[in-house]
DNA sequence: AGTGCGACCCGAACGC
DNA sequence: TGCGTTCGGGTCGCAC
């Protein structure tokens, strides 16, 4: 699930649900999930509070009195707040528990999401958050920047999409959108594109992610995202996950086939 | 430096 | 039905 607009969805979601409240346990039930030393993530967790939520690109920063808990979803990561008295589920692996009797939950079925806490004057210092590249919404995103980053790479530009030191936050579902939306082959050399192509990269992420955010995120494979509740932008995706299906603009079969090893979805007639 | 690929995990979907 | 295989919404580390 979790690309920027999920992690966006989550930050919303989780902001009206756990701030200001006291932390009063932490239960590590998985431990390769933490990156800290894990006496003193819980030292540093009970009996703190979590005092604001942020976002970059797909990181979630939690913000406590003098520290940062950092999340990353990876492909499966989902936060659920229950009651402290419900049954622990398969797959929930971090407890935080509050002294109001709910729990932040962290559930992650494939186990790849990771969590640090690091302080607050190491943020400037911290790989993760500090190797992201501009967001789809920052204003100095320009064409020009996307142009320069792209000039050496020859790459196809679905992977250059991936790539977080880039733009942050795009991910496989929105990659392939943004293409389709552009007409642009995801198999393009990223040293090939234009500054007109470059542009309408920047533009149509912030009409899809904006359009995303709107709509909750996608939930794709069945299964609810995060808290329970249900993005529903995947009725609104034109070539992710439609392979075989016709093309809106032309009818034409959407294709599937492998970019540096994702699952690439785009329409040969529409997408040159 | 840029690129390609296996590894990390598990369950659902798929093929026979 | 049952069983083995493949696949995946993300990122990192390592080899070339």
């Amino acid at each position: 699930m979790p690309e920027l607009a999920e992690v966006e969805t989550v930050k919303n979601i989780l902001k009206e649900k756990i701030l200001n409240k006291k932390i009063k346990s932490v239960e590590i039930i998985y431990s390769k999930i933490i990156e800290s030393d894990l006496d003193e993530f819980k030292k540093i967790l009970i009996n703190n509070e979590f005092i604001d939520i942020k976002r970059k690109g797909k990181w979630l920063i939690f913000e406590l009195k003098d520290h940062y808990l950092l999340s990353h979803l990876r492909m499966e990561g989902k936060y659920f707040i229950k009651n402290s008295n419900d049954p622990i589920i398969k797959h929930e692996h971090i407890i935080i528990s509050f002294n109001d009797n709910t729990d932040l939950r962290y559930h992650d079925t494939r186990k790849f999401g990771r969590m640090k806490l690091i302080k607050k004057e190491d943020l400037p210092n911290t790989i993760e958050i500090q190797k992201q590249g501009k967001e789809p919404f920052d204003e100095t995103l320009t064409k020009e920047y996307l142009f320069d980053k792209f000039k050496n790479k020859r790459i196809p530009i679905k992977t250059s999409l991936l790539d977080q030191e880039i733009i942050s936050g795009l991910g496989n579902i929105y990659a392939d959108e943004v293409l389709f939306a552009s007409k642009i082959n995801p198999l393009k050399e990223a040293k090939e594109l234009t500054l007109e192509e470059c542009q309408n990269i920047i533009i149509n992420s912030q009409k899809i992610i904006s359009k995303a955010i709107e709509m909750g995120g996608t939930t794709i494979r069945s299964y609810t995202s995060s808290l329970g509740v249900k993005g529903q932008y995947q009725n609104y995706l034109k070539v992710h996950k439609r392979e075989n299906m016709p093309c809106e603009k032309c009818g034409n079969k959407i294709k599937k086939i492998k970019v540096g090893g994702r699952s690439t979805y785009f329409c040969d007639q529409c997408q040159k």
